[in-house]
This record gives structure tokens, sequence and C-alpha cells, in this order.
DNA sequence: GTGAAAGCGCTAACAT
DNA sequence: ATGTTAGCGCTTTCAC
């Protein structure tokens, strides 16, 4: 027995398919009698609407495709609920794909997606900066190809499309001012996205607040860890040679890594090493001391970009400038960081 | 300007629809400079077939439907990603969807996939085993309209398809044992899944250890977790009413958090208490102690289970009878319990 | 070497 | 109230 089709039913009952097809979405124009005999049968042999044609069809599949760089990572987990949320409601679906770091599998997924699974795609590249530029010429063939974009967070100048980004250089700035108006003097980056433009804005943050305080910015105080790297192993090079009193990480796990390493070390936190991280995720709250993290708001950043991205698929024939929103990020503060002085 | 089909391109070159597909696909039928033209044309234009007329006309799409509770847990993170490979290597493609945790969002998700978006779908359901018998019910009719199914890790015998489970009784047991051969005698469980088949499975294999050696099961011991509750708040009865040496949790998130918990209170870990955990993910190897954890070989069983699914897609004439396969559990020792003592 | 026609499953405008 | 037809974009068999 193969797949129920309209055409079936309609064989059956001895009918039009066109018939079978009004009836079996109630149309009036059907007699109720017929109507009811059809849906019946219909749910009693679970016919089930091809979606493929119907897709087809309407030239348009409701589905939207977001690529992310990583499924570990907490913040895209929650940017990912957030755009889902908000496709839900506004009767969407979502294929996500993570490109689990890697430049050839999001371009590959990018190119799979264009050719007709979804209707607009939603991207945070994986790519570096220094990747980019090849990287943005495959996108553009997609803008080329009508498909809409949306970007957030690792977003790109070289594509014009609406963009969600978090106030990154504020971020480092903030985090690098909390550290210095708690007593922290010498202060690490340990980041595993060095070559981002994300990681460079933090970074540019973080020199701000050190230059307004005359303290002169250090080259070897910036850690770039890969994937493979041994944190542990790293990390004692620039423990040894610097009385670091602050580590600021550039993701959660990396957040935690750290502080585990530190205090492996015999160092006391915050009193002795004071830590902040970014993304306030499941974990900062529970390792002790709990971890002072920068909140990037992921559900929101998701929900915005997928309003932007559906409201220009819903206006296709009037095309709205494209906009890019900064979300402001906020310093959860908890134990891994001192007091601030009271005077 | 619409998209580019091959309508279009027959036009610009007054030829048939069908010598455009014939020249694009690169047929034998089509003079070299036709063809070369055409081809040259496509690229320039960016022509991109659509799938979703390929798929309706393959009555295929190559797309394989992955619903897994919680992208949140590393151990699905790794089947995810296990499936992929294979998936990928031999021509799929996944959709994803994370049912978080919600019985009903699983079942929306089920329907909708089974509209005709994919040939085959990869289940490991969110339903406790109250919930079980309903659910099934819905899984089923996929099973009645055609669709393949796989099951992996939290499966049901009310579903007949092919599964891949993790020996979670044996795991439980072999666990258990090793705080009972470190020396360890009070041993409790947490566990955040419990009212599903793994939970219960993994505690009789607990029950099994104790009873070799002859300590009696106290149901006290046995501390389920929701997802909003407050783990320390839970935590801290069962630990002030009994003399507890260990603690075996049900996945890595709760794991980390009862070791950090446990520490705060002032136990040493492992002296005072020992932990295992379940899922060898990113962080057990990282926090102080690292962790001793069962891994459930997560990447190898999403490999077994799409390759079982394939199989069936692949073979959809000859069907072979439904397979389960057990993929045991390897116990890495780490420095949260203490070492088997040498005599 | 090129084209016409049918069909994948569905809907909707237009008959009857 | 029911049926006919055309068409979404593509492939493929069968003519020419």
């Amino acid at each position: 027995m193969s797949k129920l089709t309209l055409k079936n039913i309609a064989a059956h009952f001895k009918v039009s398919i066109s018939t079978v097809s009004k009836a079996i979405n109630d149309s009036h124009e059907i007699s109720q009698k017929l109507k009811a005999k059809i849906q019946k049968f219909a749910q009693e042999n679970h016919y089930k609407p091809n979606k493929v044609a119907i897709n087809l069809r309407n030239r348009s599949t409701r589905n939207i495709g977001v690529v992310i760089p990583n499924i570990l990572n907490y913040f895209f987990v929650q940017v990912l609920y957030g755009i889902e949320q908000v496709a839900n409601n506004r009767g969407y679906n979502i294929i996500s794909c993570a490109s689990n770091q890697s430049i050839e599998k999001e371009a590959k997924t990018l190119e799979l997606l264009s050719y007709g699974s979804v209707d607009g795609l939603i991207i945070s590249s994986v790519a570096t900066e220094s990747q980019i530029k090849n990287h943005a010429e495959g996108m553009k063939e997609l803008v080329d190809s009508q498909i809409p974009i949306a970007m957030f967070d690792r977003v790109t100048d070289l594509i014009d499309c609406d963009k969600v980004i978090v106030d990154d250089f504020e971020a480092g700035y903030k985090a690098t001012k909390y550290f210095l108006d708690t007593g922290c003097q010498t202060i690490a980056i340990v980041t595993p996205i060095d070559h981002t433009e994300i990681s460079r804005f933090r970074t540019e943050g973080y020199k701000k607040a050190l230059k307004e305080r005359n303290i002169p910015f250090d080259e070897k105080l910036i850690l770039p860890v890969g994937i493979d790297d041994d944190l542990e192993f790293l990390l004692s090079f620039i423990l040894n040679d610097n009385q670091i009193d602050g580590i600021l990480a550039f993701d959660e796990i990396t957040t935690v890594k750290v502080m585990t390493i530190v205090k492996a070390r015999g160092y006391q936190v915050p009193n002795d090493i004071s830590i902040i991280g970014f993304t306030n995720g499941q974990l900062s709250k529970y390792v002790t001391p709990s971890l002072t993290m920068v909140s990037q708001h992921g559900a929101y950043i998701g929900e915005t970009v997928a309003n932007l991205l559906i409201n220009r698929l819903e206006n296709k024939e009037v095309p709205e400038p494209f906009e890019t929103r900064v979300v402001k990020t906020s310093l959860i503060v908890r134990d891994s960081t001192r007091k601030i002085p009271m005077d």
C-alpha cells in the first residue's frame, strides 16, 4: 500500500480530485454528506497532505533556516530558542543547522538550504575576519538569488541585510571597568573566538577601560585558545609570567574551565584572581564561586532577528531599508568578582 | 526579477524546457555548444534547481528528521553529531528539532515532519513512562503512514521499529559497584529524568549492585529533581538526613552542580563523598576534581541509528525484521571517586 | 540534437 | 454541488 493521496481517495469514492481537496479543506462548495464521508475516510486512513506539493504550489515553504556556529554554546541555544518562539507564533518552522565551527560546513549548509528548502535564512557566521571576505561572496549569491537573509551576532559589513548585534564593545568596556572598580589591575583575556569581530570589539572595549585609568595595554595578556588546545597548559604561562588579578573569558564553558584551573593552582577566586565571563548560561550560577557573567540576552536577540526576517518575508513587495539593531548587555554580578568598595 | 527557473532560461534561449534541463544536467543528448551556452548562463545568473519540485518528482526528500528531548544535553548533541556524519556521508540531510522537554512540542514536531518533509525519522522521546502510552498512539500513526522510524535511548516497546539503546541497567550496576569497590556504602541518586525507563533501568542496576553486597535499598536516597527545582535546597535534605558517601547523578550538568553544592557544604570530594555522573561531556574533565563519568558513546549511537534507518529507507521493498542494538557504556575514571584499593 | 507530453500531489479559477 | 483544467518546477520517456 502506497501513501494515501487525494487521487487515491478520489478513486475510492469515484469523485474528482478537486472534490476531495475541497471536502478535506471543508469547503462550503461540497455537500455536508459527501464531506463527512470523505473526511471520515481521510481521518481513518491517516491522510496527510503532501507538504512538498503544497510548497511547490505556494512557492513558499514557511520554513526558516537558521545557521549557527556552535550548538554547544549556550548563547546560540538561547538565540535559537527566541527565534523558534517568534517563528512558531507567526506560523513558520525552523530548520536549524550547526556548522560546528567549520566554514566549509557552513557554506555547504547555506547552499543546500538555498535550494528552495526555506523562505529565508538567519545566519551567525563562523567565519573569522580574514575568512569573511571570500565567504561573503558565497552569501551574496544567496541574496542575489532572492532569498532574504538576516544576520545576528557574527555579522559582516560585506552583506547588506537586517542585523541584530550585541554591543560587544560596551560589554568589554563594562566588564573591564568592573574589574578596575573592584581593585583589579592586571586583567587577562581568554578568547576562544580570536580573529572574529566580536572578539576584537570586546577587546577594544577592554582597551578603552584600561586607557581611562592610564593602564597600558599589554598584548601578552590576550590568550587566544583553539578548540583542541590544552587550556591549562596555555594559561599556566600567562599565570606564571604576570601578576594577573582578573580574567575575562569569552564564553561560558571557557570561563568555567578557567576558574577551575585557576583554583587548582591555589589562587583564591575572587580575592587573588577575579573572573568575568561571557554568556550567562546554565552553569555560571552553580559553580563555586558562582560566576559574574555578561548576559547578551540571547533569547531577545533571537526574537528580534526572527521578527525582522519574517517582516521582510511578508512585505516582499515594499522592501524597507535594512535595519541593524544593537542589543545592550547586562553584567550579572555574582561571587567570582570582588565587591565594589563602598566609600 | 523573480527566481530563475528552467522555464525562464528556455525562454531566454528560445529552446524547450526539457532541453535546458538536459543541458544543465550535462546530458550527452545536447550539443556541446548549446550546453556550454546554457551552463554559462545558468552559472552567471545563479540558477538553483528548485529542490521542492525535485522532491515532489522523486517522492523523496533525502531529509531525515531527528527529534531529541533536549539540546542542552551533551549526550544528545553527540548523538546528533554521529547521525549527521553518517547521514551526510550517505547523501542525506538532517532536520533536527529539540522538543525542549515538552511532550506537546514533540508531538507537534512529529506531525509536522510527517507531512512529507522527511523520508524518515529518528526519535528519542521526551515522554515519561506514564505518558508514553497515549503518546505512542500518535507515533504509530506515523508508522501507519509509511514513514520509517528509528528510535534511540528513550525508546518504547509500544512502537515496533529499529532501536538503539544504552545498557543503562549495566551502567547503573557498574557505577554503583565502583562506588562499593572504593569503599562507599551509602549512595544517593540524583535523577533529572525521573519516571523514564532510562532512569528506572539505571536504578535497577544500582539496586542489583547493592543487593550483591547485602545493602538494603533505601527509597529516600533517590532524589528526583525537576527542571526548575532548587537543587541545593533538595540536596541539603538528603545530605543532612543521611551519611551519604557517594552520589550518582544522571546527567552531566546535574553532576557538576551536585559536586559544586557538595563542596560548598564543606565535604571533600572524593574522600567524604564520591561522585559519578552520566554523560562524559565537555566539562567533566575540567572541573575540580575532574569527574568520573559514565560514557554512553553518543556519537556511536548516532551513527548506528542513522545507519539502521537509512538501510531501511533504501530497502523499502524487502523489509527486514526490526532490530534493537544495545550499546555498552564505559566508566571513565577520574578524580571524583576514590582509588580502587590494591591488595 | 531537440522537443512534446506526462506526471509528481496539490489548489483554485472557471466551467457545468 | 461537482468536475475540468491549468499550473507550481522539474525529469524522463518517447517522438521527431
